[in-house]
DNA sequence: GTCTATAGCCGGATAGAC
DNA sequence: GTCTATCCGGCTATAGAC
């Protein structure tokens, strides 16, 4: 082990991802990170440019990091429908235990210039993007695997995303925020979705 | 003819809707509100007793308008899979078409505090959400209805969420973020689940 | 590498004329 | 109701000592 001895640039950034992802670029004032770290504000400008380049090294530092577990799960060899219960409980876990950097991931559908978009996307998701996608495809041959590869994303994230709106809407549980629950739950819903009877589906496909 | 004279406090709030919603409230200052009103910043001390204020009205103005279309659509005499078909391309339509709406939303979720969102939630959103709820409880007695409401949500929201981003990914077309695909797409997923070795894409051919 | 000190700017908000 | 003028605090960033 060599890696224990962390340098200051190191701690910045740890320090930078957590408060960046609690408050936003523009409320977190080099001050605050400086502050954090425990130092002054004069010497973080030794180790970064400005704040806008410190921002940009916190991002790629805390989504790379992801990328690599979620991958691996979509290398490993084992049926399909197996293969996607796991990565759908590997994203929750992921999600759930870094709150910051979903947050991150958040702020960035908000506030990310196209540049940084696009450097996030073939940099950073493309890959496990497109091994979701193959999937997706193998479980289903005719699926878009673009929109079946978002709605997994979206059912595991949103539940995740939305937590702090919904312990004040009726029937909520502590259990709903948790990676099992939400697990099962996604998984159900793919596999069978809503359960109902077939019978009428095509009443209701005609429109007005 | 009494609704043509807008008053100027209401100019200030339209305007602080898209601006806010654009770049959210700390990159948003009052001098950028005035200038786009085209009054200058001391006069709107004259109608709000401050940012915050004003803030707040600019959400909650944004968000009561929404509530009564989605409400509407969930009372309707229908059968229950049309009506969440209906629904979905309500709230589909109404995401799309009122982007500040839904970033409105999004900020909130990452930058609300705990008065704000029990604010939301019980004055805002409660009464639908129930009745979204309601309506999953019948298509599907055993379902847990907050869980299964907010995946209707997430299903919906999340592919315009991350539009940004998407369109960089591979895969990508156009009408990955249009209501009827997206409609489509949601609707046959809540109906069949993932392994959709099943019917038409037929009925997206309408126009809205 | 880290400090003290400070430049220079932009933010929210107020006072008071008209 | 809207203006001009201004206060004051916080911000990023730099200069230069140690």
């Amino acid at each position: 082990m060599d890696a224990i001895k962390e340098n200051t640039r190191q701690i910045i950034i740890d320090h930078s991802i957590k408060l960046f992802s609690q408050s936003g670029y523009a409320n977190v004032s080099v001050r605050d990170i400086a502050s954090a770290v425990g130092i002054k504000p004069a010497s973080l400008y030794y180790h970064f440019e400005n704040k806008q380049t410190l921002y940009l090294a916190s991002i790629k530092e805390s989504f790379s990091l992801k990328a690599i577990v979620l991958a691996e799960v979509l290398r490993r060899q084992e049926p399909e429908t197996l293969k996607l219960k796991h990565y759908i409980e590997t994203l929750a876990g992921l999600a759930t235990e870094d709150e910051p950097f979903r947050r991150l991931m958040q702020r960035e559908m908000l506030d990310g210039d196209e540049k940084r978009m696009q450097y996030l996307a073939e940099e950073v998701f493309q890959e496990q993007f497109d091994a979701l996608g193959m999937l997706l495809t193998e479980i289903d041959p005719q699926c878009d695997p673009h929109m079946s590869a978002i709605s997994i994303l979206s059912l595991v994230l949103y539940h995740l995303e939305t937590a702090p709106l919904r312990g004040f809407l009726r029937g909520y549980k502590k259990e709903h925020n948790q990676v099992n629950y939400i697990s099962q739950h996604v998984f159900n819903l793919l596999m069978n979705g809503l359960p109902m009877n077939h019978i009428n589906v095509n009443d209701a496909s005609e429109t007005a």
